[in-house]
RNA sequence: GCGGUUGUAGUCAAGUGGUUAAGACACAGGAUUGUGACUCCUGCAUGCGUGGGUUCAAAUCCCAUCAGCCGCCCCA
């Protein structure tokens, strides 16, 4: 047997319902947040997120999926190869949405340029319970807006999506990772705080000090984090202008009343986080807690060759938003789908069933018939477990008489009808709506 | 990428070296000729994730491999 890719899903029928729920949910309220829908590429130039996500970045080091292209196969016969001619599986939505900003010029249309978009992402990654190799994310990114209200406005947007699914018990963590400026500062501050200490931390610990020392902040060995409790935190050394940032995100929130905590101690894992950054965590997912994470990147835009312009946004990964909506029980409507299923004996009212089934569809009525020659007995019950509002019986006495027989399934009531009243069946359907 | 753990039908499972692989749910058919739900009856794994090996004998032991789950790493 052939099986699907290792940490991929196939979404049933039966699942359908549930992202089509959440995915006009999502598309609600971003319409009224005044959110403009943008569909990219499934892939992008490698080099894309080379530069957008960072070179460093364990995303790009060693989860992305890569595949040369055909013009790269070419070049690389002539020993010509160049990154920029490999082609990735957008392993992230951020940097191909300021790819698309950058590219269709939407910088010159009227600011600010508030977009959001539904895609699958990949990253080569071991799965596990809310961690695939194919997800799928809603994400949101608003350009050119300095102002911490709009960083405030996507939360507030996260915020408001989620309690309208009834998810009240996520836990908002924010901080501010500084510009560079301010974190060159407290970069220094930081080793200078570990260097004694490194005997104390463990051997990942030891290593991130020398690539990336803020992540030596939410290491999750106790020993670790007792070593580091008295570290400088990063919100201690923000520059003037980020300290304000932050300050004014602070009040914007109160405004909107998203319920928050200060958490100097998060960090984000993509390179482009300048400012806030922050995440929603949920207690129902074990380990990989973060339903929604996001930030502010005013460097990205220019990083990607456009002009220089500021922007937040953020992921929600819809495999994990779902398993907090099981967790919590959440009902997803279940309505009946079928109105009428029809009953047949015969070839003879088989065939006048097909014709008058599809007098039914063109009306718009959801009718289905047998196309397994089941036993009048097992069609019956077929109609019942399809949950069908109405089983109309076309036999050859029916026919005879041009009539159908009409039998509500849920009263159990049956009445005899002229075939080509379809208008009172339609009236009926309705009215058990 | 690292460590741990699990893998018997569509689903949940019993079986831990011996002959025909329990049971439940689901599914399909039937209970006197054209009426569903309840009830009753019948059917449904030459097969135990896959491939090797040990043995007279393997779902059971060993090795490899694949997949799921948990933790790490990382992140949505």
């Amino acid at each position: 047997m052939i099986r699907k890719p290792r940490g991929t899903n196939d979404i049933l029928p039966e699942n359908i319902k549930e992202w089509l729920f959440v995915e006009n949910e999502f598309r609600k309220i971003c319409s009224e947040y005044n959110f403009g829908e943008i569909r990219t590429p499934m892939f992008e130039k490698t080099s894309l997120f080379k530069r957008g996500v960072g070179d460093t970045t364990d995303i790009v080091k060693k989860e992305m999926y890569n595949v040369l292209s055909d013009d790269a196969l070419y070049k690389y016969k002539n020993d010509k190869f160049k990154s920029s001619d490999s082609f990735t599986l957008k392993p992230e939505g951020t940097a191909p949405i300021v790819r698309a900003f950058v590219e269709n010029k939407l910088y010159a249309e009227k600011q600010p340029t508030k977009l959001f978009y539904i895609t699958p992402c990949f990253r080569h990654e071991r799965p596990q319970a809310g961690r695939l190799r194919q997800f799928h994310q809603f994400g949101i990114e608003t350009f050119s807006a300095t102002s911490a209200t709009a960083d405030a406005e996507i939360i507030s947007l996260a915020d408001v999506f989620f309690r309208r699914l009834g998810i009240d018990n996520l836990t908002l963590k924010i901080n501010s990772v500084g510009c560079s400026k301010c974190r060159e500062v407290y970069h220094k501050e930081l080793k200078k705080f570990l260097e004694p200490k490194l005997d104390d931390l463990c051997v990942t610990c030891n290593e991130r000090y020398i690539t990336n020392p803020l992540r030596i902040l939410d290491c999750k060995n106790e020993k670790c984090q007792n070593t580091i409790a008295e570290a400088p935190l990063i919100t201690d050394y923000l520059c003037d202008e980020c300290s304000a940032h932050f300050e004014e995100l602070k009040s914007a929130l109160d405004i909107v009343e998203v319920d928050y905590i200060v958490d100097p101690k998060i960090v984000r894992g993509l390179d482009y986080y300048t400012k806030t950054a922050f995440e929603f965590i949920s207690t129902d997912l074990g380990s990989q807690a973060t339903v929604c994470g996001g930030g502010r990147y005013n460097g990205l835009v220019k990083q990607v060759d456009g002009p220089e312009t500021p922007g937040v946004g953020f992921g929600l990964g819809i495999e994990r938003l779902l398993m907090v909506l099981k967790a919590r029980k959440f009902k997803f409507n279940d309505e009946k789908t079928l109105d009428v299923f029809i009953v047949t004996f015969d070839k003879e009212t088989k065939m006048k069933g097909m014709e008058f089934v599809t007098k039914l569809r063109k009306k718009g009525v959801a009718a289905d018939i047998d196309h397994l020659e089941r036993s009048f007995k097992a069609q019956f019950r077929y109609s019942d477990a399809l949950n069908s509002k109405y089983t109309i019986i076309l036999g050859s006495d029916e026919i005879e008489n041009n009539k159908i027989s009409l039998k509500n399934m849920k009263t159990g009531e049956q009445i005899e009808m002229q075939m080509d009243n379809i208008e009172k069946i339609i009236e009926l359907v309705r009215e058990s709506k």
